[in-house]
DNA sequence: TTGTAGGCGTTATCAT
DNA sequence: ATGATAACGCCTACAA
């Protein structure tokens, strides 16, 4: 062993400082570590035969202890296997959120010779946090997509922040989390659907407020507020409820509000799966619909169309949004930096059946 | 040039064969065929500035006659760079059969260090072939998986043959397009359901079949049949319906099997969307539900519970099947052979009002 | 403008 | 059972 060079470790001769003790592990930092050749650890670390137990052992508690994790593109490099595998699926075009943010990141993604890499949370949930900085290391990922209302979780940005891996947000709230964060106008929707339900007649005019998470919750009621001041109509005592942006919200708070000793003659809700609650429990109740109750609700989703009556809602472009999101993130990735943050993105309001003028001739039973 | 030892090129010394032409294509090849060093091929291809107009179009002209793709592990090792950004996402537990497929295979993926690659399809479509065949090119994935009505498509299931990638179907048709098949008993479940309305006191049923290029279809529609006939009752003429699984299919055969002279009291849909289109027509027609028809759905997709009646339908364990496909995939990747076919998984029916009995006293109006 | 040398971190080969 | 050494295909640094 003596004249021999000893095996000129890769990154060994790297200028050490504050960073070195974040260079990569390899394996052979695990290999000098556990006194052993590089290619008993890869037997180890690939459940090889061929390795005495005592010196699995130790290797596996080298590695456990310098939280070794094999580079996967060196490992595909050499030993010609991706460990991927793929999907490919009939991608419907019905509407849904996480289809379409999927398929919005994905176009940008393929445009560019990105590939996407999925990790989905179950919020809330103790070691979010762990999650990701896992995703983010296993999955080498360059830059990150943050979709609602993930963008608002401080545990995510926090350690993405932290691994200095850059991100961009779709609709945060206010202060913006990230680099880059893309929005739409989902104040000025609102105030739209609810100007649009004013000019129908009504005066009386219900909300249910989305998810607190999510930023969009907040904005959405703005809107409402701002068409309610605007025609100079006051907000009564009872009238906005606190939602959670799913169905069973939605049909609590409209039992709330169709309880009130003088129930609105309106509804709005912050997204369709409430506003679907709302038509649920006035169904229940034998409300004639739309004639008792206008209710309109915010998405577009594909239920908005199959729901009875047809739902009047806003349609955000949320695929462009995600598309731009990603599309900004590669730009910035690769050096192209984008200096204007990005204008938020308009919305339209979708015009069906739900909600009608207020005749003050209310039909009786059916 | 003459004693300098030439660069070994990595790959000349393989065997020269059968297969030796198809060998992947590297930056050597390309250099030795442009006449010009792989520095200057690596130039071209990243766009990086310093070279020769002219020098440029020669490496494209090769880079496309050789069909050079640069091996992206090694670029990443090399370069570390991964041309990979991260989507981190709250994943809505709504089900929904895209989502559901992907949480499936995702977490079979994660179980075994896998990585999965997504491959959106719009169908029909002409050149699904190439695009697949780009997909697994460029994805460099070592299997992959078909979720209905992929596994059926031949331009897919044909190129993957073709380039020997191995690939798992789920709920497919016959006969069986892959190694791995992973099914359920759609013709036991709707089977169940049809007796559910004949129990009922139902005795003219109707039948809206699904998409013909899916498997589940004529499963599904099996499933009635052999209910009817079980109980000995004819299938009127009139009474079963071409459906595409989509809710406009539904709705327009709704109207026709309401248009019959005898239109039935119940309606099988082979699935929650052509139910939801179903139940649409009765509401514009202004019949009483469910009271004056009772229907019944396949999926139990979100909008079956948020329906006016809500929908009596079936749940698939689609989760699991994905889930399965995926493992096994990996599994058989891995050397780890499945010998036995996979076993069906079992359906459950989910009980909800849009199907009632048949009381003989149909209520009037309203 | 172009080319050469060397390294990226792993697996494969073949000795020991 | 274990190890030295050569690929793997590309990019960076530096030389010409």
């Amino acid at each position: 062993m003596g004249a021999m060079p000893a095996p000129q470790k890769p990154g060994t001769k790297l200028a050490p400082g504050p960073e070195t003790s974040r260079r990569k592990v390899t394996i052979f930092d695990v290999a000098e570590r556990a006194g052993v050749s590089i290619k008993t650890v890869s037997r180890v670390v690939n459940n090889e035969a061929n390795v005495r137990e005592k010196t699995r052992e130790k290797v596996l508690g080298v590695v456990r202890e310098l939280q070794y994790k094999p580079n996967a593109a060196a490992r595909e490099l050499s030993g010609r296997r991706s460990r991927t595998i793929g999907l490919v699926y009939e991608n419907a075009e019905e509407f849904n959120y996480t289809n379409a943010v999927l398929n919005g990141a994905l176009g940008a993604c393929e445009a560019r010779g990105y590939s996407l890499l999925l990790c989905p949370l179950n919020l809330p949930n103790p070691d979010i946090g762990e999650r990701v900085r896992g995703f983010a290391t296993q999955a080498r990922v360059e830059g990150i997509v943050l979709p609602a209302p993930v963008g608002d979780v401080v545990e995510v940005t926090g350690a993405l922040k932290d691994m200095r891996i850059p991100f961009a947000a779709i609709a945060p709230r206010d202060p913006l989390p990230a680099e880059i964060n893309i929005g739409c106008k989902d104040e000025q929707a609102t105030f739209s659907l609810t100007e649009y339900l004013i000019g129908q007649g009504h005066r009386s005019i219900g909300y249910i407020k989305g998810h607190p998470e999510h930023g969009a919750s907040a904005k959405r009621f703005s809107g409402y507020r701002r068409a309610l001041e605007k025609h100079g109509l006051a907000i009564a005592p009872g009238l906005v409820r606190q939602g959670y942006f799913d169905f069973d919200s939605g049909k609590t708070c409209a039992a709330e509000l169709l309880d009130l000793p003088e129930p609105p003659t309106a509804i709005v809700a912050g997204n369709d799966d409430m506003a679907a609650g709302v038509l649920f429990e006035a169904r229940e109740r034998g409300l004639p619909l739309p004639g008792r109750l206008s209710v309109v609700g915010f998405d577009d989703t594909r239920i908005a169309s199959r729901l009875w009556p047809p739902l009047t809602t806003v349609r955000q472009p949320i695929l462009q949004m995600a598309e731009t999101a990603a599309r900004l993130l590669i730009d910035r990735l690769n050096g192209e930096a984008t200096d204007a943050p990005q204008e938020p993105f308009d919305c339209e309001v979708v015009i069906r059946e739900s909600a009608v003028p207020l005749t003050g001739i209310v039909p009786a039973g059916c």
